[in-house]
DNA sequence: GCCAACGTTGGC
DNA sequence: GCCAACGTTGGC
């Protein structure tokens, strides 16, 4: 039984058709612990997760991604000119990890946050919670089947 | 651009 | 270990 997750991200920074492009990706610059730990302890491969575009007009939902690798350190750590870099983190023992992601799918329409707010099927989801910021975020399958038929419905 | 919410840092 | 200050996220 995979696991389900929420993956944000800003599409300025990697979208969607980015990963499409490039089929996989090292999921790295997560600089959460809470964020880090679901990666490190908890995500497996074969875990599925939607693709959130943050901070754009409007937010939403676009498609989805897969796990495909294990945790492994987070090479932009380490790299000085990296915005990523943290002198505490050494190849050694590394502070920060990532998973690597696989492209799945992109929707062929965005499932908007304001429309996740409003649909009592998706009652609880983190994603619609005021003030939740973390960039990655677990997932039940109910909502995640329920979006994913959204996304293939047209309005 | 604003600002609420939250996480992190650092002085004590 | 407390907590104020600060920085970041991200919707609006």
């Amino acid at each position: 039984m995979p696991n389900y997750w929420l993956l944000k991200s800003e599409p300025d920074a990697y979208s969607i058709d980015d990963l499409a492009r490039d089929t996989r990706e090292p999921w790295t610059g997560v600089r959460n612990y809470q964020a880090r730990n679901f990666m490190r302890d908890t995500m497996k491969v074969g875990d599925i997760a939607l693709y959130y575009h943050s901070s754009t007009t409007p937010p939403g939902v676009v498609g989805i991604a897969n796990v495909i690798s294990n945790p492994h350190a987070d090479q932009t750590a380490f790299d000085p000119k990296s915005e990523y870099f943290d002198p505490k983190s050494s190849p050694d023992n590394p502070t920060w990890v990532c998973v690597d992601i696989g492209f799945v799918e992109k929707f062929p329409r965005m499932v908007t946050l304001d429309e996740i707010k409003q649909d009592s099927t998706l009652e609880g989801i983190l994603v619609a919670k005021r003030g939740m910021r973390l960039s990655i975020q677990p997932l039940s399958e109910a909502h995640f089947s329920h979006i994913t038929s959204l996304a293939h419905q047209h309005i």
